[in-house]
RNA sequence: GGAGGGGUGCCCGAGUGGUUAAAGGGGACGGACUGUAAAUCCGUUGGCUACGCCUACGUUGGUUCGAAUCCAACCCCCUCCA
């Protein structure tokens, strides 16, 4: 509906990556006539990002490549506190070490979606450990603190919940709006950053900065935000059975997370097209409007385009490929992923439940027993019906590894080492 | 500090002395149908050296032939009062 003149809100627009806008006309105006500054914070409460932090990771690489300058801002010191928007409790409080392993795991994953340096339009990355930690409590309150009233900071939906389900929110909790809008306070004095981005449910602590620079410095921040992705069906993005969907490589292969996106639904293959990768629109439009079963060919695009961008090209058709010999050819594809086990052990014989525990496929020998009699175990494609068997020498194919199958798509090989 | 309410399996939530490894729902996993999709239907959903054994209803003790259920103390959370 909205015409935006500059290229960086256009794409945006067009990739569906914009849910609201403080003020859309000024900030178009800005994005027109000068290279915008602008940031997303991430929390370093794990030790890798996930497919959830996709949406938003794209749109600063949007934004580098309208000619704009992103900051990837750690929130070394906020992650300290723990965000409380839209939680039901409070997280478990990280300590230090923690946060520091998890910062290392993060921050490497930027340098696949942007371009860091000193150039104009380079990105650059910085922690607000920097300011938070050196605060003095009240200094900031006279400075900062009388700028918020409690009775709007009780308004924000993101505490709603919480609040009428009558559950704590302690003070600790209750301060990380003020840090986070006291970031953009800061990012805007040390880097003239005038935009703040983030995922919907980030809308009301930005909305508390760009107040806040406005109270204190006279200065017009802007937010943008996109939408919170959930499948076609209502999920949420980025959980499976292994837990979440990560994007670094030693947490997660880059074969699953190609199946992760090939396993898309239907309905989702444009919009996911058009948020994660940079295929041209009218490519897009084309591979959207296949049908029926030949929507598969867009999945495969879409997991080879996003898995390119996250893990390499190589690896993400080495990915494809070995995919398309275990599910097409039904093939044993080499590169499935593996585990050792000595040759000692198989020689001695390996329980078949034994055997799936250890390849990861199961978390129990119980369970093992239950999907067997579910039918949902197989060896070299065989279904498994005595969960007495064992695998030995015997059962080694002409590759020399032994496939174990858990339904029809998780597959692990064995190789003798 | 006082009064009241509450802590159950991945989550929500029943259960108030025995047939309760614990109803029901959600989620998850498997099977069928398909297109490695969705929807639908069916099954499963504590562990183990497995026709038996062990662990489990905030913690620790106690009553009892027998407790998630009764008693005591303690810990934690919520609400109101001070």
């Amino acid at each position: 509906m909205t015409t935006y003149r500059s290229d960086f809100l256009r794409t945006l627009d067009a990739r569906g990556l914009i849910h609201q806008i403080s003020d859309a006309e000024a900030l178009d105006d800005l994005a027109v006539k000068e290279r915008i500054v602008a940031y997303i914070g991430y929390d370093l409460t794990a030790p890798s990002l996930h497919v959830g932090h996709m949406t938003n990771i794209m749109m600063l690489r949007r934004l580098q490549q309208a000619g704009h300058k992103p900051i990837v801002l750690m929130g070394g010191g906020t992650t300290r506190i723990g965000d409380p928007s839209f939680r039901n409790e409070a997280r478990p409080l990280l300590d230090d070490a923690q946060i520091a392993a998890n910062k290392e795991g993060i921050r490497k994953v930027f340098s696949k979606f942007l371009t860091f340096g000193d150039g104009p339009s380079d990105a650059i990355m910085v922690d607000n450990a920097e300011w938070l930690d050196k605060l003095e409590y009240i200094p900031f309150l006279r400075d900062i603190g009388r700028h918020f009233t409690v009775n709007r900071m009780l308004s924000f939906e993101s505490v709603k919940t919480r609040l009428d389900k009558e559950e704590p929110l302690s003070f600790l909790e209750f301060n990380y709006m003020i840090l986070q809008a006291y970031d953009f306070l800061e990012l805007s004095r040390r880097y003239g950053c005038r935009l703040q981005m983030g995922g919907s449910d980030q809308w009301g602590n930005i909305v508390n900065g760009i107040e806040l620079a406005r109270r204190v410095d006279a200065t017009q921040v802007f937010a943008l935000t996109c939408p919170l992705l959930t499948t076609a069906s209502g999920a949420k993005m980025g959980k499976s059975a292994a837990g979440a969907v990560w994007l670094n490589e030693d947490m997660l292969p880059p074969y699953g997370l190609w199946q992760y996106w090939r396993n898309s639904e239907d309905a989702d293959v444009g919009r996911f097209l058009r948020i994660f990768t940079d295929l041209p629109l009218d490519e897009i439009a084309r591979l959207e409007r296949l049908e029926g079963a030949e929507l598969n060919e867009a999945k495969k695009v879409l997991a080879t385009e996003i898995t390119a961008l996250v893990h390499g090209r190589a690896a993400a058709e080495t990915a494809a490929e070995t995919a398309r010999k275990t599910f097409e050819e039904g093939a044993l594809a080499e590169n499935l992923p593996s585990i050792d086990v000595p040759a000692a052990e198989l020689q001695a014989g390996l329980g078949v439940l034994a055997a799936f525990v250890k390849a990861g496929l199961v978390a129990s020998t119980s369970e093992a027993r239950r999907q067997i009699k579910g039918g949902g175990l197989k060896v070299n494609d065989e279904v498994v019906s005595d969960e007495r068997a064992v695998l030995d020498a015997g059962n080694l194919t002409a590759d020399g590894v032994v496939k174990l199958s858990l339904g029809k798509k998780k597959h692990v090989l064995l190789r003798v080492e």
